[in-house]
RNA sequence: GCCAGAGUGGCGGAAUUGGCAGACGCGCCAGAUUCAAAAUCUGGUGACCUUACGGUCGUGGGGGUUCAAGUCCCCCCUCUGGCACCA
């Protein structure tokens, strides 16, 4: 018989916790907490708000409201913020605790194409579905502040920030963005210079220029612009993805579809030009170190040198180059581009190694290769450098033939196809020469795959011998190899392999003898003063790809007008809502060669606008998904704010905190300025190079605007593990119904067939996911969320087991039968104050469950409270005192059951806003501890001393105990360490 | 391949700065209660040897430092996550 069914027939215990009994009080305070709106956090200047309590802002990250609502892995933050969060607010805080809903984007939509409703209905439906199941499980967020990105004046505020971005600039020299009417000063008072750029070839002065051309001098420098650059294009999906969204076999994280490397125009993010302050900030912030760590290797820095080698033109002989290295000489180093229109600029983290630099290797897109492909190959040219790569033209072809099959090839690939390969090399030699600066010799000039146009300059100096993948390619293409870099004495060199450590420099001319940094640092200098170098840092990240061909996201406020180029719509033309359409369907195509078509395109009637009698055409593009996402903890808040995304004092308040000074942009400074933020986000790991970054990203922009208090947005990061579950293949393979298999003996069986057992992620497609619901009615909400923060660390990824979750359960019905009686449901505790003993242990357990709670170590303090509580069973009553200090430290666990112990206690009202209880430090002394006695590291006996006794009093203790007496016996003591208040070893032979 | 994290009873997991390994829970065993069962309560439960007292071994494997190592150092194995020709 189940419980449920026990209490229904009415036996011998009406009074007892079980799982009808959780259910009956989680509704009825659920329903108190909602009505007398216990978890509503007041603004500064809002009724309530107390200045004099220092806030906590903590917050989750918000999830995508799916249609098959939440498993039991997906509360295990939530629940854990929930605590956290009545934690604090029985600790005086002020608590904003929020939760929203991300709910534009791939998921969603894809989710709405296959049940063939609208999205915003079934986005709609399913956050209404996951409230629901966030407040059976008790989760105390303030329900005025539950945004969704897809809200019409949510996303108002999206394009507001978007226009901000769009309207300004990044100032290298004051490090930070700045308004875009500002550089229109600049520019206008010739502060700063137009300069030479794509824009305005041959750099002409602003005064010279007419409109059309100024405008396009402000786009290019805007911090969200419009480029044609390749870009992951999925036409699985018929949409564009960010770097970040590509996994590494080349496919689409959503929907593991296959993805082309394309030149497109769409709008970017200048977020490389945060690069220094993404990565010195992180220095700052209370993160996981594994996370910091995954954001400094996505943003790459490496410190180098660019320099310039002249390519030989292969149809003018090689007099044209003659002279080169003594002009560069008197001219300096050409800051922006080479001057000459072969010189070749690459990108070296070893400017050491530049005299061993034997050939160069260009990337199959790089812009000069068609101009420096030669007619013919000399006869002299070997074999192995006319082309290695699969399905290569015969070894009689020109150049130019090997040149065009080999981009043919490298193009065709997608990026798992290169991993197959992986090994081998391919490449192609052009039939072209380049002068090395230094040597001033000729050196080949190959194609190859192996380098990438998006990584430094799209070209390289090869040293094989030591570079690994130059030392590859050398070997095969049979190239010279010279050593540059001495190993120092002692290494060990793996015979055919490169040398890639540092050493002394040799057959290196002018740094020959000095070790490796002092002659990176020389020759740098050399290259500097010769006009033929310099040193710079590089970075992998690019720029963020930020348009998508989506129908359900927000709408881009922008407009072109006849010229194509692009205009941010005025605030007062905000919000710029999505048309409604029947077909919101992308358009998907199998193949790579197609062309991306916005949904918006078809919305014929709103794509184009009439604005005081001209006609403009509305950007068809959306926002990534991430859009919303990079700011929701904003406007969490103030949601209800129309004049501004949050009021300033408001955002000053719980982002920075009410009292302090704000960090505003003219006092930044990323070495002292208080990083601020929000206090607790509590979130998985894989949104560590995504949302993470962009947000960071989005915040700093903000921040150079003077829009937030904060250079960071997230103070504390706490990633929580995932929740794995048990999953079963029957003998195909094919993953079987988790709950239906049964085990016997060890074994695993389904349907009485075998089955194997696998550990995985919680869901769907592995069958195994359980859901809150199912154990809320099993077990009630606050066994659930004990149990969840009972299973381990929070940090650690741990294996569900439905069968442990009894263990939690029975601790509070326990506790609760501790304090009521079972059967006539009267209060089993006393006025009687609690004897010596008690007030000790509960005092002890107080002071251990704050120092748990303050380091979200939630599965030892529940231990420790479990223990207190068994160790009141024995007792007739409970004395008030205990039992109420043990009601309040239990309640951040199971709110339910401790409001309504507290209410039976004789409280009126919420224990949401009672003090914490307080250890008493005189009752956490002994006054007798037990002490290790060990000889020779073992252990002989246990004694018990008077606390805090010094090493020789110990020591005479232990001497005179009859085991340590008898082990001694015949033995010399040649030391004695005596450590007060834990053991004595006696060191003898 | 590179980087990071982890490996402790049958299971989930405890263990400040090196200082009594296995807290707490599940499971299991025994007892109480019961006509009986469930529930509940009490006790036991790392392995091996021993009738017992007691002893030996034991934190993935091997070596080392130390009076003392789950914890520090070196090598290796396995698992998880991230990156992946980044010049």
């Amino acid at each position: 018989m189940s419980e449920a069914e026990q209490t229904e027939t009415g036996n011998e215990y009406p009074h007892r916790y079980n799982a009808l009994m959780a259910q009956k009080l989680e509704g009825k305070w659920q329903d108190y907490w909602e009505r007398e709106e216990t978890f509503h956090a007041p603004n500064p200047g809002e009724e309530g708000f107390d200045p004099d309590r220092p806030k906590k802002f903590i917050m989750d990250m918000f999830p995508y409201p799916s249609g098959v609502g939440l498993h039991v892995g997906h509360p295990l933050g939530y629940i854990a913020t929930d605590i956290y969060s009545r934690y604090q607010r029985m600790q005086g805080c002020n608590v904003l605790h929020p939760m929203g809903y991300d709910a534009f984007g791939l998921p969603a939509e894809q989710y709405a194409i296959q049940t063939g409703q609208h999205p915003r209905i079934t986005t709609e439906a399913n956050i209404a579905t996951m409230k629901a199941q966030m407040r059976r499980l008790g989760l105390g967020h303030d329900p005025r502040r539950s945004v969704a990105t897809t809200d019409v004046s949510f996303y108002r505020w999206t394009q507001w920030i978007f226009l901000q971005i769009f309207n300004s600039w990044y100032d290298e020299e004051l490090d930070r963005a700045r308004p875009i009417s500002e550089l229109i000063e600049e520019l206008e008072s010739g502060r700063i210079e137009p300069g030479d750029t794509e824009s305005n070839p041959g750099g002409g002065k602003w005064q010279d220029l007419n409109g059309q051309e100024r405008a396009a001098i402000i786009n290019e420098r805007r911090m969200a612009y419009v480029a044609e650059i390749p870009v992951n294009w999925c036409p699985g999906l018929g949409t564009v993805l960010a770097n970040e969204e590509v996994t590494a076999e080349g496919r689409s994280e959503r929907g593991n579809m296959p993805v082309y490397k394309r030149p497109l125009r769409q709008w970017m993010m200048r977020i490389t030009s945060y690069c220094e302050r993404l990565l010195d900030d992180l220095a700052d912030l209370d993160w996981p170190e594994p996370i910091k760590l995954m954001q400094r290797n996505w943003i790459g820095r490496s410190e180098g040198a660019e320099v310039d080698f002249l390519g030989i033109d292969p149809a003018g002989g090689e007099s044209a180059a003659d002279g080169w290295i003594e002009t560069r000489g008197s001219s300096g180093w050409p800051g922006g581009s080479p001057p000459e229109e072969l010189a070749i600029r690459v990108f070296t983290t070893r400017p050491d190694t530049l005299y061993g630099a034997t050939y160069m290797v260009l990337a199959p897109e790089h812009p000069l290769v068609d101009r420096l492909t030669a007619a013919e190959y000399d006869d002299s040219v070997p074999g192995p450098w006319r082309g290695q790569f699969p399905g290569q033209p015969a070894e009689t072809s020109t150049p130019a033939e090997m040149v065009a099959a080999y981009k043919d090839y490298a193009d065709s690939k997608t990026d798992i196809e290169r991993q197959m390969e992986e090994k081998e090399k391919t490449g192609v030699f052009i039939g072209a020469w380049a002068i090395n600066p230094v040597t001033e010799e000729k050196v080949p000039i190959f194609i190859a795959d192996y380098v990438l146009m998006g990584y430094g300059t799209g070209a390289i100096m090869a040293v094989p011998a030591h570079d690994t993948r130059d030392f590859e390619f050398a070997t095969q293409f049979e190239v010279p190899i010279i050593e540059v870099v001495k190993a120092p004495s002692g290494a060990e060199i793996a015979e055919g392999e490169a040398f890639t450590d540092h050493g002394t420099a040799v057959n290196s001319g002018l740094i020959d003898g000095l070790d490796t940094p002092a002659a990176k640092n020389k020759i740098t200098g050399w290259l500097e003063e010769n006009g033929l170098g310099s040193g710079t840092i590089n970075y992998k990240l690019r720029d963020w790809l930020f348009s998508r061909q989506r129908y359900w996201g927000e709408p881009f406020p922008i407009i072109y007008d006849s010229d194509g180029a692009p205009i941010g719509l005025r605030d007062s033309d905000l919000p710029l809502e999505l048309p409604e359409m029947e077909d919101y369907k992308p358009e998907v195509d199998e193949d790579p060669d197609s062309q991306p078509k916005p949904p918006l395109a078809r919305a014929k009637d709103w794509a184009t606008v009439s604005i005081d009698g001209k006609d403009y055409q509305r950007e068809l593009n959306t926002m990534p998904n991430w859009a919303g996402s990079c700011w929701y903890y904003l406007r969490y808040l103030d949601p209800d704010n129309d004049e501004r995304y949050a009021a300033e004092e408001t955002e000053g308040y719980w982002m920075l905190s009410g009292k302090e000074e704000k960090a505003r942009p003219e006092s930044y400074d990323a070495g002292t300025s208080r990083i601020g933020g929000v206090d607790l986000y509590v979130g998985g790991a894989e949104h560590a190079v995504l949302h993470l970054l962009y947000s960071r990203f989005w915040h700093k922009l903000l921040f150079d605007l003077g829009h937030v208090s904060t250079p960071e947005p997230f103070h504390k990061l706490f990633n929580q593990g995932y929740v794995q579950a048990a999953a079963f293949t029957d003998e195909r393979g094919i993953y079987v119904e988790a709950s239906e298999v049964e085990e016997k003996d060890g074994s695993f069986f389904h349907d009485g067939k075998p089955v194997n057992r696998e550990f995985g992620k919680m869901g769907k497609s592995l069958k195994n996911a359980v859901t809150p619901d199912e154990i809320c009615s099993d077990f009630g909400a606050d066994t659930l969320r004990l149990y969840e923060m009972y299973m381990g660390p929070l940090e650690a990824s741990k294996p569900w087991n439905t069968r442990d979750i009894i263990g939690s359960h029975r601790f509070l019905q326990r506790f609760w039968r501790n304090l009521v009686d079972e059967e006539s449901g009267e209060l089993r505790v006393s006025s009687e104050p609690a004897d010596g003993e008690l007030q000790k242990k509960l005092h002890k357990t107080i002071a251990g469950v704050r120092a748990d709670m303050d380091s979200l170590g939630f599965n030892t303090a529940i231990a420790k409270m479990i223990e207190l509580n068994n160790a009141l069973t024995g007792l007739d009553s409970i004395p008030a005192e205990t039992a109420g200090s043990l009601v309040k430290m239990i309640a951040p666990f199971a709110p339910h059951l401790a409001e309504e112990l507290w209410e039976k206690l004789g409280h009126s009202g919420s224990l949401a806003y009672e003090p914490f209880p307080e250890a008493d430090a005189s009752l956490l002394v002994e006054d007798q501890v037990e002490v290790a006695i060990q000889v020779m590291g073992k252990i002989r006996a246990r004694i018990s001393v008077p606390a805090g006794l010094d090493a020789e009093g110990l020591e005479e203790f232990a001497r005179q105990d009859p085991a340590v007496v008898e082990a001694l016996e015949g033995l010399t003591v040649r030391k004695v360490i005596a450590v007060p208040d834990s053991l004595v070893n006696f060191v003898a032979n």
